[in-house]
DNA sequence: CCTGTTGCCGAAACCGGTTTCGGAGCCGAA
DNA sequence: TTCGGCTCCGAAACCGGTTTCGGCAACAGG
């Protein structure tokens, strides 16, 4: 058991030459028998793999990719654009994504580029310097350049969102409608009806959903839809104010706004604060996303928050099952987002307190904490 | 020029065989004329690579890596614990690295950790699986066990951070402790005597550096220091708003605070709001870090900047330089943070207005936007 | 002219795996 | 007994690079 190399210290990675100098196999069969060859008998294959399992044997990425082609790697290009600076969940996207590739023994590479030009090209790059398998796409926009790329490379990928051509595309996403048709019937259940809403970046592809989504929460809540009411383009809490105040200002202000993101609804805060009205008693609020600084905002805010680990640990599982050929069919999911009732949402004022209205089906009212 | 391995489509890598082929020397020669081997002839060597540059020859990094044993890839862990969530220049950070890296044709090759203990466990495990050749240390504590496991591995490292044993550690830092004294200066120089500080998270070792640099401002500035201005542990607006409390209430509480950062200081805009105090005028804050929310707070936050990008530059530059083996003492550097004057500090109250005192060397007062 | 360097490149081993091919043994059937 | 087929493994090529080694030519010195 001496150091066949000496590479300085106590570094030493067992060989599959080891596995198979300690078996009296060859390492051809060797690596066969690990990898599940069906021309190997079923007692040297547990053989083999207890005796890898004994001394610790853990085949060499590198040396397995210039044979098989494959980095054993998940790419993921961010963003770093100015106006994408703030990523609140980024941390735990990544976290998800990199338990579940080490899980499989694969790794996770990412790169930046600053907008979507340098974004395809980056893409390019690592395709083209065999760098990674397949990759994850954060941010889908409705048209996107990215998915065009990579459909002609034929190379895997998968969508964090979903987009306009679907041709080829597995994704998972979090149902962004969902939750603002609920935000609608639990405003409305509260006994509001005017209802306004603040959009995110028309861009993305989210914001086209979520709107839907609102239009379909007023139209089952049996509500008309005031164009007036609905804005869009906040995405910061400095747009968010300003939208917000274009609602308040109106000669018929709503008396609940839904916001498709959390920061968006901070600003909306200020807004309101800036006109003597208290939230969740003058003016409700539920929004979307599940910020930090949601839960400590004067009142809380109520939001549907989304378990971005989740997210990026279903991401990366569906990125393996797309370069192993799975079906397309079974690699599109969309899961719902989670209501945290705070305390930025109540009636309506000028409302005489009694049983509220009993309104279809009963919204959600979940109640937690992140 | 037809493919000669059918992967599909377009899909098609120029390998060193391809280019011996092209220039009828064998791929060894090849080899060692890019690689600058001094036994190839100038004119060849220049041959090969106007070779190479044309054909766009780019080498495989895994099938260099199984030779050389460098996987040519930059290790990042990042900690995803419950506390750590909050990492607003993450994407900066990430940018300038993967550029850096990028530019060397490396990747960068991230994992996460929950805490202390799996970082160590994580870092181990790529080490052993060679996957990256060396790692960049963010977050560096006083007494930081992945710098002990690293060292003992010889595995190069380059730490964002000092740290207490600086045996073998090349770093790149800011200054947090001459921004801390820059501060305390500047506020005595606006005529403040009673200059309270809130600390960060005493564990890492960003904290005392800082706490020096604030005591050296008050020897520097002939003012005393009272224990009792010192508060720490404020990593949140909500701890901020907290020790910043405990400041305000002191029988004589400071007219001034200086925060280590700059989440903290909007826990003590709040504090002070709660106890009907105005930011800038009844009392003063400088902070650090230059977080999007200091910009756009109300007063905006006066407090020292860092660039993040730039310092993730560096750092694998660093790195580079250290996994080939440069001397340590060239690879160690602390560059100042940049002052971001706006609106949150001025005169203390109830002081006539005149001439300003003038204290020694007058404190920096660039003025900028980020 | 012979010899010893030196410059420069070819040949081949090597790295750690995967994959193809062929054949040795064992079995049952004719 | 012989033949065919099947099971299971060894041998060797292969992937795309790097590195060692040896030797051919040109050149300088004696």
């Amino acid at each position: 058991m001496a150091l066949s190399k000496g590479q300085s210290k106590g570094r030493y990675r067992v060989t599959i030459n080891d596995l198979s100098r300690e078996l009296g196999l060859t390492k051809g069969t060797v690596s066969r028998a690990l990898n599940g060859y069906d021309d190997i008998s079923e007692s040297t294959r547990t053989r083999v793999a207890r005796a890898a399992e004994r001394m610790g044997y853990r085949p060499l990425a590198q040396a397995q990719a210039i044979r098989t082609g494959m980095a054993r790697a998940l790419g993921l290009v961010l963003n770093a654009g100015p106006d994408n600076t703030h990523k609140p969940f980024l941390t735990d996207f990544l976290d998800g994504i990199s338990r579940a590739a080490s899980e499989e023994g694969w790794s996770l590479s990412i790169a930046t580029a600053l907008d979507e030009q340098d974004e395809v090209a980056t893409i390019a790059r690592l395709v083209a310097e065999h760098k990674v398998d397949g990759f994850i796409l954060p941010r889908t926009r409705v048209s996107d350049p990215r998915i065009d790329l990579l459909r002609d490379l034929e190379v895997p990928f998968v969508l964090y969102g979903r987009t306009g051509d679907t041709e080829g595309c597995a994704w998972h996403d979090i149902s962004g409608e969902d939750a603002m048709r609920d935000a609608v019937l639990r405003l409305h259940g509260l006994g509001h009806v005017r209802i306004g809403f603040v959009n995110g970046d028309s861009g993305f592809n989210y914001a086209p959903l979520r709107r839907d989504g609102y239009l379909a929460g007023l139209a089952e809540a049996g509500l008309p839809h005031d164009p007036d009411l609905v804005r869009s383009g906040a995405i910061t809490p400095q747009q968010g104010m300003a939208r917000g105040a274009e609602l308040l200002d109106l000669p018929n202000p709503p008396t609940a706004i839904v916001c498709a993101l959390d920061r968006a609804a901070l600003g909306v805060y200020r807004a309101a604060e800036a006109r003597g009205l208290r939230i969740g008693r003058d003016l409700s609020v539920i929004a979307y996303d599940g910020i930090p600084e949601a839960a400590t905002a004067t009142p809380p805010l109520t939001t549907f928050a989304v378990d971005t680990r989740a997210a990026g640990a279903r991401l990366a599982k569906l990125l393996f099952a797309r370069i192993r050929g799975a079906d397309l069919n079974h690699l599109r999911e969309v899961v719902p987002a989670h209501l945290i009732a705070r305390g930025s949402d109540g009636p309506p004022p000028n409302t005489e307190p009694g049983p509220a209205r009993n309104t279809g089906p009963t919204p959600p009212t979940q109640k937690g904490e992140t």
